[in-house]
DNA sequence: CTGAAAGCGCTTACAG
DNA sequence: CTGAAAGCGCTTACAG
């Protein structure tokens, strides 16, 4: 039993495969009547249109590429999910790339993408900005959670949320606060450490900075030692994972949190809520993120003007945080 | 600067186009110094095939469909990049869909598949046997953490490992245990049910089961007060986001674990270790179930026989068991 | 509203 | 080892 086509169909009904193809495609040019048992018969024969072909004779595939730094990250599972939900919306389905924090290099990887899709989204890439922008050759792109120059971009605003938690921090006693920065190719973590850094030069804080560190949950459990020893009383993680690995460390240096440091991620994913207690963080609205991405670059599909898009994180208390002793 | 094609390229070396195609997919057809000329201005003009005449013509469109009931469960991210990466070696990349815990009917996401995919990768999906075996409609799938009949398979036996963590709690004193059964439509979750259950009838241990609940974080919050009400002194969770709700809830109840009571959790996710204490659980091979689920897939898309594959979960004792009281 | 025909960019017998 | 040609299953001007 083959694969229906819009032939077996046409011939099936004595039409043309021309109404056929319309009766999916452009529905108000074929007459009701005919539309209709066009398609009753596909639905009989099980007829699901060939992507290969409606992609070649179209030049839409009707797929957006998404790459990823590190989907076991659990920042990006909601923000994936999102892109993809979004996307359904428009008819199209989610490639996903991971390209492994070793950075299985990115351009590669986009490369590969290229060929197949209408789009792409590039969340949290690493690789320079020329690179990316030469790597993409053209193809609509839009970047998540990072600017680059002549790309439209989706990001989430921190730098108030961020200079909230470390008055936050002050206000309750702190006056040395530590603040573990995220890669050096992040341009998150660079964004982050710079609002904050901005923040306590104006306030009445000493910062102690660590890193840059990679954004994983070993590399936050190791600088527990350090914060530490530093003698600092709070910290400032560069997102949710490195807080909790910070947490981690700290557990088994036999320090309490919130008792004598306290500890303050971003992002609010999944894991800020499964800790006990609870972790205060930045909360950022990922869902959005992942749906804006796809708004804009349906746009830029289809060759309209868009707007950078930049949504805000804000602060969420939980109970990670107190008075310093 | 339209993109290149076959076409393009054998113009400029004044070759036939079915040399160019070639000097791809059969390069042992093609005169070496041929071969290299192609191969060299096709870099040169920024040459990506396209995947879409490539998959009309051969009927293969290099994808492979990947379903999960939700990847924001931490199960799911290292399984689907496991996945992506095998899928790489046979250069094909992945077409991800998520469910929703909801269940968006995995068959109407199925169907949205399978035109545009060579294979399907189902994992652990919750419709019935009849339905998914009719939504993939003859087209290759291999379904992971699950048994289907007539339908290969790929799945993670923690029956031993599971008696082991019970026998391991028995041996700590504890006399009462808590079963935490899964979602009554997930494979597992019944598998495991099962497992315990046998165990617990040739052991000197009562047993309480609450449940089928979801296997999210919160279910398990919720399940603490029960837990506690009962008397159990230890807990054997679904798997580890369950436990770690589980853990939460006990906390806001006061409890601590493992002091006064032991949790035990399943499949050793990311999140199992990032808890303080870290939680005793059993380590199921999740990259691993990811690789064979794509090799056997390239078995049954060949057409060769395949074999249905079951690995085994090992326990992992960490802090979250303790003697009993 | 409908049909005949060309074309999308590949692959692959077939013939040399 | 190479080329001419047909075909994969759609879409879409073009002509009616």
């Amino acid at each position: 039993m083959n694969r229906a086509t819009i032939y077996s169909i046409a011939q099936e009904l004595g039409i043309s495969a021309s109404t056929v193809s319309r009766a999916f495609t452009r529905p108000d040019l074929v007459r009701e009547s005919v539309r209709e048992q066009v398609l009753q018969t596909a639905r009989r024969l099980g007829y699901q249109p060939n992507r290969s072909a409606r992609g070649l004779a179209t030049g839409r595939t009707g797929l957006v590429g998404v790459l990823v730094p590190d989907i076991t990250n659990p920042f990006f599972p909601p923000l994936v999910r999102a892109i993809e939900q979004q996307a359904a919306t428009h008819d199209s389905d989610v490639l996903l790339v991971d390209s492994g924090v070793n950075g299985t290099a990115e351009s590669v990887l986009i490369g590969r993408l290229l060929s197949q899709v209408d789009g792409l989204i590039l969340a949290s890439p690493r690789a320079r900005s020329a690179t990316l922008k030469q790597a993409i050759a053209g193809t609509p792109t839009v970047v998540v959670n990072r600017a680059v120059q002549g790309l439209p971009t989706v990001v989430c605003d921190n730098t108030a949320a961020l200079q909230q938690a470390g008055q936050h921090l002050v206000d309750a006693g702190h006056r040395r606060v530590a603040l573990l920065c995220g890669p050096a190719s992040a341009w998150a973590a660079n964004r982050r450490a710079r609002a904050v850094r901005t923040w306590a030069s104006g306030a009445d804080v000493e910062l102690v900075e660590f890193g840059p560190l990679e954004a994983q949950f070993e590399d936050g459990q190791r600088a527990a030692e350090d914060v530490v020893a530093s003698g600092a009383t709070a910290v400032l993680a560069f997102d949710d994972l490195m807080a909790c690995g910070v947490l981690a460390g700290l557990a088994e240096l036999g320090r309490s949190v919130p008792g004598e440091l306290s500890v303050v991620g971003c992002d609010d994913v999944l894991l800020a809520r499964t800790l006990t207690p609870q972790l205060t963080t930045v909360t950022a609205p990922i869902e959005e993120l992942g749906r804006r991405a796809v708004e804009v670059l349906g746009k830029v599909v289809d060759g309209e003007p868009v707007a950078n898009v930049s949504l805000t994180g804000t602060l969420t208390l939980r109970g990670t945080t107190a008075p310093a002793l």
